[in-house]
DNA sequence: CTGTTAGCGCTTTCAC
DNA sequence: GTGAAAGCGCTAACAG
């Protein structure tokens, strides 16, 4: 049996009341009277009952944090993971909980919306449907929006710039004199999936440089995949002089595929990368590619969810990160 | 107001005690009136507390993972994170949520350990000390302590042979007929930094080879640590022919050193590390090291933690797991 | 199979 | 400053 409100009130002397706010609103109790009741409290060992508190206030200081069954699992995950972290921390500065969720987690069999533990408030992450954050909002859960963008009133939306970032990837390419440039696209949701897509396309178009199918190339974006695809794209007739990779992953598919044809890298062939994941400064050479900051991204998207819970209105905004091309050892 | 059980109960006509024994055990309640019950708690939006069901069942289907500072943060940590994501999968599919905490996060000013929110048990990784972990089962929160071990009464404790796992690196590289081997060791917690050194020292002493002082290195496990020590060992006037890493991040940061020397790996440095990052099948050439199968280890430990929170008596027990060498590109 | 009653440990009025 | 009483939403006996 742990103990309780009650047995420090009954060895203080002091109500049940007093002993409740001497822990959640100390000011309200003489500091005599707090001494006592923290002395005693130390002595039996008490410490107030989260779960007791949350159902009388209806707070848990928990959030969610949801992403897609796709991306699971998202600790392992080289995108959502430092997300994760930098939602973590914030949570942790503010007085949050973070509880990971995946999208099946969230859905009853019956197709209803429906955490299982109480939570303040929500991130939803990359791909998802608009039910999804409808039925949050109807049950009073504030939802913030991670990597995706819904236009939907009152909705705040945290994202990136995938497409200047790809701009400035392709551009930065088109600067070191290539032409010769191939697409290796990452299926992940449509939308970042688009943006980077275009943004490839757009810049191309506008520094005339025709486009050819054969430099198109789509994959899972796995090491194994992307090496596939970049053995093809080494093996055309008119290889490519430069790849640009949808994100870190395929990019060092790219690289091994170049290394073990013994290519010289950037000379042979330049590489560059989107998301600068961890393990991209750590590879020899170190790939150039486009920064996403991606604790920042986590804390604010978990700072604003968090002042909405707090009471703070939002009106409907989309926020789009900048991102940063990082140049290093691939171009 | 979101609805509760007394809604549904009005609706249905039922006590609020059926509409509790629909959700929480069905097969005490007729079908016909389940039917009827499941549609109004459909209609009406109706999904059960769970708070209040845990305040009253002194149970949160909650866990924590806690993971000292020093280790800080876990979710990029190549070595838990994987472990954690071990124990999240095991969680969710015997009803758990897991939580992350640092060490920091469970103990008072006052020194005295504490949970802020309930949670039905614990996994304590790597460095801690006894008092915390006599705090939790004070306090009876049932505790795994995983990668570390300690000699208490039925205390479960899951770790790896890390001892084992270097004799078997160690010895690769000898039946490689390797004689100059160094070894940089990472600064662990003891209990994995002895395990690893013991087994590098007395692999070498078990079959003859003497161990020379300046093989010996310790540095921080960050790659640009690896990095210095290692270009000191490659500036020795008999520079090893071969190096042991304690860990996978220490043995990139020897094989960007070779490389950027214009070394041949393996032929003119052999590297093997120490974890089976996820990185280190990606790199190229990809390491050889010793596996440490981590999201078992978290799976382990999860299903343990969960069978004595659900009751099963655990008599003291220490479950050393296996390692295995993985023989790639630089051995 | 279903209902009644009595709390779980805490915070919140509203008094004093 | 402090206390008394009334719940938060749910489940656990115990009846019937």
């Amino acid at each position: 049996m742990s103990t309780t409100i009650f047995d420090v009130a009954r060895i203080t002397g002091f109500s049940k009341t007093t002993i409740s706010r001497a822990f959640s609103s100390p000011e309200q109790v003489s500091e005599k009277t707090r001494n006592i009741i923290y002395a005693a409290a130390k002595k039996v060992n008490y410490t107030p009952n989260a779960i007791a508190r949350a159902m009388v206030k209806k707070k848990t200081d928990n959030i969610a944090f949801v992403v897609s069954d796709q991306q699971y699992p998202v600790v392992l995950n080289p995108f959502y993971s430092p997300i994760f972290e930098g939602v973590l921390q914030m949570g942790r500065e503010k007085g949050y909980s973070v509880f990971i969720a995946s999208d099946g987690d969230i859905k009853l069999s019956t197709g209803q919306v429906y955490m299982k533990k109480q939570m303040d408030g929500v991130i939803v992450c990359g791909q998802t449907d608009l039910a999804t954050i409808e039925s949050f909002r109807f049950q009073n859960i504030p939802v913030v929006v991670l990597n995706n963008i819904f236009d939907v009133d009152e909705l705040l939306c945290v994202t990136v710039d995938h497409y200047g970032g790809t701009v400035s990837a392709v551009e930065h390419l088109i600067d070191k004199g290539h032409s010769d440039i191939a697409i290796i696209s990452g299926h992940f949701s449509p939308y970042v999936y688009n943006q980077r897509y275009q943004g490839f396309i757009d810049t191309l178009k506008k520094h005339n440089i025709p486009l050819k199918e054969e430099y198109i190339k789509e994959v899972e974006p796995t090491v194994s995949d992307a090496m596939a695809c970049t053995q093809e794209l080494l093996q055309l007739k008119n290889p490519p002089s430069a790849i640009f990779a949808t994100n870190d992953v395929i990019a060092i598919g790219a690289m091994k595929v170049a290394m073990r044809n013994k290519l010289l890298i950037p000379d042979d062939l330049a590489i560059v990368g989107f998301d600068d994941s961890n393990f991209s400064a750590m590879i020899e050479p170190p790939l150039t590619t486009v920064r996403i900051a991606k604790e920042e991204l986590g804390k604010l998207a978990a700072s604003k969810l968090i002042e909405i819970i707090e009471g703070k209105p939002h009106p409907k905004e989309i926020i789009e990160c900048a991102t940063q091309l990082i140049e290093r050892g691939t171009t």
